[in-house]
DNA sequence: GGGGCCAATGTAAACGTTTTCATGGCGGAA
DNA sequence: TTCCGCCATGAAAACGTTTACATTGGCCCC
């Protein structure tokens, strides 16, 4: 391997000349330096980033935990997530798919000591969890969670209020059998846009709800979507907790030879790239995953750069609902 | 930040001890180690990476060198290589996004001297490319990627013979007037599809051929299938070189009324999850992409392992056709 | 012409860990 | 009882880099 002993010797320098030279920029004559430049060039000379980790107490990476890794909203995430670390000169870890709580802890330990912060995005954090498995030296932000844990700040998307709007939204184009397909119920962000529905429906005369379960996978809104075929009597819309899962729904719908939105209304949650193209186009309620995730980003660059400014602060970022043709509306192409 | 020697004080013993007894096991009397276990948990201790990395010259660290993060198919394959990269102990680094050659060389010098090894997945990869930016004691597998590079093994899926058997396949069903949507040029599984395509209908008596540009988005694939249905003569059967954009294209279709399969056979390539839940569901090229990431990675385990075993072998994972209702057959449910 | 100052470069310590080698103590065998 | 050997533990070096501090040399100003 080569060292910045091998450039120094090569350039004829001293060890401190050539990290000066390659780093801070000060205090090395042009000459000198294009000397050392070349001479790392020939070698091809890349600075080994745990010894400069060690000295400099940074590692210029910061570590996502993340639930799982299918469908688009997380590579929407991740895509927000690494455009702004690289604007920021960071690296990104990602570390994804923990079964239950001891995974995730496992996962958040092997993280200390590689990384200068932490985006944490799992349904395993639990108030006392991150007492005890994180370091109370790195700062982290936490995505999408319940908890308001100890010293850590909160971005959130406002589940609720995009879950209200849109329900009000399918009371207003009339519906008022609604059924309900929902996330999984560990997930804080499934249960609060159950809550948001439950919520909005609840009290309202004439109107009934009934509930599915889910998992956020196109295969669960599928079988839910058949269940509600195969029920006695059949919803006017449905509503289900994210995308992937209404596109399975709507699948059984089409399969079914079932109208949506004629028969049926439908609409998901997330907006994902994919929803605009469905058939019919799909009603959502959007969330700027790519933008949740550069805002998760910049506030954990902040907490890094002033600890001090430590607050558990909340963020929440709004949602607004976007209607296409599968609730019934007109066809609208807008947006498109 | 507590190290070890805060551990050693607080279980009154060496640096040396703490260090066996949290790590190899070998070599302390059960007493020692819970006594260790105890103050390290006490103290919330978690080892440094980069000292560790240091001297022990090994980072567990993977990194991938994506184009971009569009789509369920990186997703996808994000999720087959962590899983595996998990299975391993070895933590992944991402980097995505790089516009142009200069960006995939920063990004790739960025990335040396932080990793053991380099999953490279660049249309800008290409000869020369490596020798320049690359260091010699780096391992690294080339995923996708046209360049017989150095020493570097290569993993591709085998998109000339998916293309084949595909547009053998929508000749075999009678369609005569082909059309192709085009990947982004600078891919290489983008001109392998094509050529594959190309090769297939070439010479073909009553069989014409024409191809639109498209850049494996959604919306590239509406603009073409608009474009199709705007044409003077309308194709039989269209065929996308990714399932993206065949399902921008079906959208173009449905939007405007036309029957798929009934006036247009559609194809797409790839599979991704959310294929078989279109309407109609997609035919396509089921390439199964998270074990890909999975191949790819253990491929660079085994170069990590053993560096000397550096051949610049081309694996090949096979493609298959998946027929489902949109190419004209009888709608196929199997396989949801 | 000499002294002082500043810019360029060198020397060496420090970062936290692993690991090799040394050391001490204890048990068993003679 | 004595000696040998082994096992648990400790001391210290090494990893590659940055950076505070030391040193050199040249220039300007008096």
């Amino acid at each position: 391997m080569v060292t910045i002993k091998d450039v120094a010797r090569e350039a004829r320098v001293s060890v401190a000349t050539v990290s000066r030279a390659l780093n801070g920029g000060a205090r090395v004559t042009p000459e000198t330096r294009t000397r050392i430049e070349r001479a790392a060039a020939r070698l091809r000379y890349v600075p080994l980033g745990a010894a400069r980790s060690l000295v400099t107490r940074r590692t210029q990476a910061i570590g996502a935990l993340l639930p799982d890794l299918f469908g688009e909203f997380f590579s929407e995430l991740i895509r927000g997530i690494d455009l702004a670390a690289r604007a920021h000169g960071l690296h990104l870890l990602v570390s994804s798919s923990h079964g239950d709580a001891g995974e995730t802890a496992a996962a958040l330990r092997a993280m200390q000591g590689r990384v200068d912060g932490l985006l944490i995005m799992s349904p395993h954090v639990e108030p006392g969890f991150l007492r005890k498995h994180l370091s109370d030296s790195l700062p982290a932000v936490l995505v999408g969670s319940a908890s308001r844990e100890r010293r850590c700040p909160r971005i959130n998307t406002d589940d609720y209020g995009g879950a209200c709007a849109m329900t009000g939204h399918l009371l207003a184009k009339g519906h008022r059998a609604l059924a309900f397909i929902e996330g999984p119920a560990a997930n804080f962000d499934a249960r609060e846009r159950r809550r948001g529905f439950a919520e909005t429906v609840a009290g309202r005369r004439g109107v009934t709800a009934s509930y599915l379960q889910g998992d956020y996978s196109e295969e669960s809104g599928f079988r839910a979507g058949r269940a509600l075929l195969a029920a006695r009597k059949r919803p006017d819309a449905v509503f289900a907790a994210n995308d992937m899962m209404a596109i399975g729904c709507l699948s059984a719908f089409n399969e079914a030879g079932v109208n949506v939105p004629g028969e049926i209304a439908l609409a998901g949650f997330d907006d994902i790239p994919m929803a605009r193209y469905m058939h019919p186009p799909l009603t959502t309620v959007r969330v700027r995953i790519a933008e949740l995730g550069h805002a998760a980003l910049e506030r954990l660059v902040g907490q890094i750069a002033t600890p001090e400014t430590t607050a558990a602060d909340l963020t929440t970022v709004p949602c607004e609902v976007v209607v296409r043709a599968s609730c019934g509306a007109r066809t609208d192409t807008a947006g498109r």
